[in-house]
DNA sequence: CGGAATTCGTACCGAAACGGTCCTGTTTAT
DNA sequence: ATAAACAGGACCGTTTCGGTACGAATTCCG
């Protein structure tokens, strides 16, 4: 339904809730229960964000992670495909170049076109500007945004 | 991923082979041996296209499909929206409202933005738009774009 | 130097959605 | 009346997603 999973979703919570707090660094308990997400959910996907190097983890005793970069430099882009990989809404899209219908298919342009528009809307926006000034406070159950039972009318 | 389905896929393949001959009307087999989709997919795909409101079905012994509406009038918006729900990349988008966390939520008009941005995208398309002059010729096996094994690197 | 805390990597499982098929009406032209 | 075609389900296998668990590697601190 051209949705974002659930886990994309805990990383933008997870991610704005460490811009919020630039100086600080956190652990994945400690992170959990202020967002209020799955403690395995969260360490698995900090996991998957510092690998792909978004967050800046520290091993050991007193470990923790923490924002690789400032917040203003990270493009929604780079975070959606950090977590679900390359933005393609249709799998032409980024086998580039040797989609078999090529010749026959005319709708690529046009999905391209598309792929584009979301893209650079994605571009647009950074974290940054998805952080709120401080909200965000411990405790508080955000989330269960992403995909879900929607089964409205049409849009 | 941020995929359509392949139902999506093939829907929008049907849709501009009909565009392409608009004084025709199809069946669904000859539509299937046309693009080279499996006849069950193509069957249940145009079903639900005219259910809603996008194709034109007639019943009987000499009936088919054709479309509409102009093919000018037909957006992509309205098109996807048909096949796979309404448009909302969040599941917070569309439940329009009652969202739990709306006051701690600070991420949801950011989420509004990209939305809008996609949708007014797919709606600056129309099907004449991804039709092309007179290609898709009988026979030519089409499409497998939709969902794939996409597993390149980031975008 | 050794132990404890913490991240890292991976393997695993259940549930839901997707892709695809089939069957039983209902309608309509011949 | 009969055959052709749409309508609307129910149904199933496979994949993906959401979530869990466990062992290995790393680093701080006493």
């Amino acid at each position: 339904m051209i949705r974002i999973t659930k886990q994309t979703d805990y990383g933008i919570v997870l991610l704005t809730h460490l811009a919020a707090h630039p100086e600080r660094t956190f652990n994945a308990p400690e992170l959990a229960a202020e967002t209020g997400l799955p403690l395995p959910m969260v360490s698995k996907t900090l996991k998957l964000l510092a690998r792909e190097g978004l967050l800046a983890s520290h091993r050991g005793v007193r470990g923790g992670y923490g924002l690789a970069q400032a917040a203003t430099e990270i493009t929604m882009t780079r975070v959606i495909s950090a977590l679900e990989g390359p933005i393609a809404i249709t799998e032409c899209i980024d086998i580039s170049g040797d989609c078999a219908h090529e010749r026959i298919c005319p709708t690529r342009n046009n999905w391209q076109r598309i792929n584009r528009a979301l893209k650079e809307a994605l571009d647009r926006i950074s974290l940054a500007e998805m952080t709120p000034p401080s909200r965000t406070e411990p405790g508080a159950g955000l989330v269960q945004l992403g995909r879900g039972t929607s089964a409205a009318p049409a849009a």
